[in-house]
DNA sequence: CATAAAATAGCACGACCGTTCTATTTTTTA
DNA sequence: TAAAAAATAGAACGGTCGTGCTATTTTATG
């Protein structure tokens, strides 16, 4: 037999404890919730992780892996420089889109677990960490073929470009406010603009 | 007799309240945990406000009157226009860099609230819309006076704004970043830059 | 100073939490 | 198909939570 049955249940779980997860935060993602999302006994659900603690860090694993499979991957396909930069804007704004609705680990994550040390907060930081580096690749290159300034530095791409993202959440998601994906675009042209070449 | 006894223990555990709810969340503030903070009994703290979502939102209230006093109060005396808009920046960006130490119930309730009903969901947002209006107020005046382009769009301004506040924010308390005030400042001098008259 | 009123404490309740242990069922293996 | 192994269930434990009830203490009032 090809697939144990252990293992697809225990990625059945991981599903449902990421929608949890996305929703109500790695906090508000409990066993006895999990258990009752997947029709299982609590201690069922326990046994395939060992912990809380376990289940969250591979939470955090399975949302990175999601997150990279719709932002990061399709982009690489754009060529390098500005077009390849402008593809992992326009997917990531298409994923904050998406996580509007379904919420989103990365950024309950960043306020869950700002204060105190644990792997979870680590695992998240690298996590986060990773991408926003190869967006500062990105950048790099689209430096390099001299489609954006030279002068620009790609750390300050990053970071406004995370701002846009960040403001588009909130607004779209906390204030429910229409038209906040136009202005998060409307920023990016202009961040285009102001560093586009002499 | 002025001041009754009751009056100023309530102040007392509401300052310790907004500390807890700062840095753990309003999720996080429980009864037990603030009559720990106050030396005094889970029932002494609950009988000052009735429920915990009543001590939630007295915490929310507090919040927003420390708020403005930090951001907007000593922002409207800068003259009107550019000035007065560059002060709140100035200000909030102070408050925030604050923030980054003590933690902000405005971000982490901004995560804790964003899905489901509830009157503190309502409080929180009630307080920030307020301040965004206030903003696009000091932005308006600002194209009034002519100290900035009249085809700049207040709201859109009020969104690259509170953008980098955000990912200030982000970088500065959850990912521990060096340097991140001053990527907001050069974000926020590049748009007044783009906007600046003709 | 006595008395009414307000503030606070102490205790208990039911609900949910993560976790452990043991029993049972299901699946794999030989 | 029988034995071994893995998966799942069920019950129980100690802990924390918000809240209600009842005493006790502190404060305000006449």
């Amino acid at each position: 037999m090809a697939i144990k049955k252990g293992s697809t249940t225990r990625a059945n779980i991981l599903t449902e404890a990421l929608a949890i997860a996305n929703r109500d935060g790695l906090q508000g993602l409990t066993i006895g919730g999990l258990a009752d999302r997947c029709q299982m006994s609590k201690s069922g659900v326990f046994a395939h992780f060992g912990s809380r603690e376990e289940l969250q860090l591979a939470v955090v694993a399975e949302y990175h892996r999601c997150f990279e499979a719709a932002v990061f991957t399709p982009s690489i396909k754009a060529p390098r420089g500005l077009p390849r930069l402008e593809a992992l804007f326009k997917n990531w704004i298409l994923e904050v889109t998406h996580e509007v609705d379904v919420g989103s680990v990365y950024i309950s994550g960043a306020v869950e677990y700002d204060e105190s040390e644990s792997a979870v907060r680590d695992a998240l930081i690298t996590s986060i960490v990773t991408f926003h580096a190869a967006i500062a690749r990105a950048a790099q290159q689209a430096i390099d073929c001299q489609h954006i300034r030279s002068d620009a530095e790609p750390e300050q791409l990053v970071y406004e470009i995370h701002a846009l993202i960040l403001a588009l959440h909130h607004d779209a998601r906390f204030l429910r406010k229409p038209g906040s994906e136009q202005r998060a675009r409307q920023g990016f042209a202009r961040l285009l603009q102001h560093y586009k070449p002499l």
